[in-house]
DNA sequence: TGATAACCGAGACGGTACGTCCTGTCTTCCT
DNA sequence: AGGAAGACAGGACGTACCGTCTCGGTTATCA
């Protein structure tokens, strides 16, 4: 997000972007960080303590001390701001640590685990609030599905084919593993945006050792 | 919706109150049928046609050639409206249909099938926009599991168990066909409320294959 | 008010107005005195409570326990209420007493402050009320002088004729008089209407004496 | 209304606050002086046009080309737009013009004369609809006594002081001038607010006539 | 002694305007 | 040039009454 030269990269293209050298003769002051922390802050602590329907870019304005224009400079909506704070906070929850030390079918269940255990933080808030406008908004949507969600999907294919790869020293074509992450992963995100009921363990165990059974099925293999 | 004696029934609560008999000798109009009915219709409309967001009350209210303070007498917001349209329409077609000249596997195929196919219609697309704001609003979210959400999951429960008893003539307890569903539904709500992606017909046929082997099992059966 | 045949005349035109004989074969009810009672006291009450802003047709049904319809049917607004009750309760208060024990500057005086007194009774409320949304819509305008006032102003027209009989034994023509109650009532209600100050006895005292000091004039008595 | 520097000084407080001197570094944009005519030109016409009952702030918006909350930001009712129209209009044509040329009598008259005529214009319709809410709102009586009235009051105390002084060399005092301007004025708001009758020409010299008179007196000059 | 027609309560209904809130754009000034 | 302050056009919100309109229930005559 920050680079060498100290200019900042919203997650937007910074105006029509000038990839390699910003040589430009930029004179008055460059974008704030602090303003811009102060406003991913504020838009999260409102989300936390008010929900989504409350959150209003005049409310986060207001509670970062910043002034509206400076929110339209550099966000278009509070859905982007969400979008900016999804990926610095909710990445690093998400991600598949390989612990070589445990079995794999004990890995599994304690990725399941924290994926389940994220949902109760302010960053899965966050997630499941942008979940939600995406079903009625369709551009919030694409957004969220060209963005975080895709790279996630990528990390959870990687994640899984690789312990996989651990488990039977094979590999799976892409298509398989799309298949086992959606059975994987449905469960969990069903209990969460339908049911509304807390993911059990039982859940996370049935659910992994189902996916690993399946994974090991000859036909699985050869499909 | 119309009795016989004329009088009508809102899906709805009638006003708290009296749970055996209205002996309220009510005198003066009823509440009108048509305008009930021009309501739904213009809601449901213009969610297909416009999406979610660009749907207000003001726009229901002349889509319907209806006053607006109609629209508040008797529903509570344009969410209110929704639950009312998803409960006519929903039912139905989310309903499991036991056709007993088939194979359990087919049978539970099918089904999957036509929850996919669900999505595509006007009334999946209600019941995708609320649960989408049911992430946004706690209130919603609770209306949302109390009434439809929790009647279909009866339904499922029900469907499931009667499937598995001409299966393999068994009965499961509660909660494990509780789980069951969550396994059996999670992945196809996943795949549309998350990914956003069409449900092909490979994911339904894995996702339940596994349910019925898993259901097959011995340590399934004795929990 | 109260025929001999126990219908009741309000004071607008009753329908269509058959001035002679009601033969039409009326069978059912007549119109209920309770019911007239009960709102025109609660428009007073309302009125004097609340103010005119706060004075609603369903306000007052809702007080007297009556259906807005049967306002309705008998009243075509609230101004039309208020009309009726001016001219039950201000006649009384604004009559001209002819007093002959007592001088004819006092008599003309005391007059003058029972008018002053008239404003601070609900009566007197009611009336300025009425003179206040004459100036905003011109069909109360003509309501109100066509009716009570036009009356009140021959009363006092006649009333200033009798006393200046007995104070000179001379009769003036109605011009004249006209001048001369515009001059004695005039300060009375521009101090009402529009300074809105109390109206002291100072006021009242040279009022009368100015009118009558012009009244005797030689130039006035012979125009 | 345009100060020098290019501030708008609206007729109505800025926001309480800073008798002296506005020390607040403001920034931001000012007030727009042409919303400001706008609206108060749109607020003059639809009355004289439709008239106070059908005169409505989303009327008003529409005519002026201007937002409802722009008129609430700066007004706080359509009452309130229409005292800060009088404040531009009317204080001219009711000021007392001097004519040293012509005789006290002829002045006086000719005063009365242009107070009749104005209330003819479009500014004196504002003052009468005023004067007219006044009577069914206590808020708009205080805020319109406290503001024109108590100004108007003052310009005619002292007109009426100038030029009894120019008469007869003589000074009165506040009391007595009160009353004096009460006998003056009282007749034609009465033939105005009323009557609603046009005031001739002899109402008006009889009146301007009787006060002279009365002026004149021993009695009146040592109270 | 019904029949029947009006009165009356209750209140749903299509409307209009209210006053509030937030949006996204803009202008102005300050640093 | 960035940023604060905030005015502005716009549009939906939810509320309050308006005046009209059924509904049934209830009388008080007249057949």
């Amino acid at each position: 997000m920050r680079r060498v030269d100290g200019t900042i990269s919203a997650t937007r293209k910074p105006p029509p972007a000038c990839e390699k050298t910003t040589v430009v003769s930029r004179t008055g002051p460059r974008r704030s960080e602090s303003v811009r922390l102060a406003v991913l802050h504020a838009a999260d602590d409102l989300l936390v303590e008010r929900g989504f329907a409350a959150l209003t870019i005049e409310g986060i304005a207001q509670r970062a001390g910043v002034a509206k224009q400076t929110i339209y400079r550099w966000w278009k909506s509070k859905v982007d701001i969400l979008l900016d704070t999804l990926t610095d906070d909710a990445r690093e929850a998400l991600e598949w640590r390989a612990d070589e030390s445990r079995g794999v079918e004990e890995t599994l269940t304690s990725h399941l685990q924290r994926v389940a255990d994220f949902f109760e933080e302010p960053a899965g808030q966050v997630l499941l609030a942008l979940l939600g406008h995406a079903q009625l908004d369709s551009e919030t949507a694409a957004s969220l599905r060209a963005g975080f969600l895709k790279e996630q999907r990528e990390r959870d294919i990687a994640g899984l084919r690789d312990l996989l790869a651990r488990d039977q020293d094979l590999t799976f074509d892409d298509r398989t593993l799309d298949h086992l992450v959606d059975l994987l992963l449905g469960p969990l995100y069903y209990r969460v945006l339908v049911s509304g009921s807390p993911i059990d363990k039982e859940l996370v165990e049935t659910t992994s050792r189902l996916v690993l059974a399946l994974a090991r099925e000859p036909s699985t293999r050869n499909p």
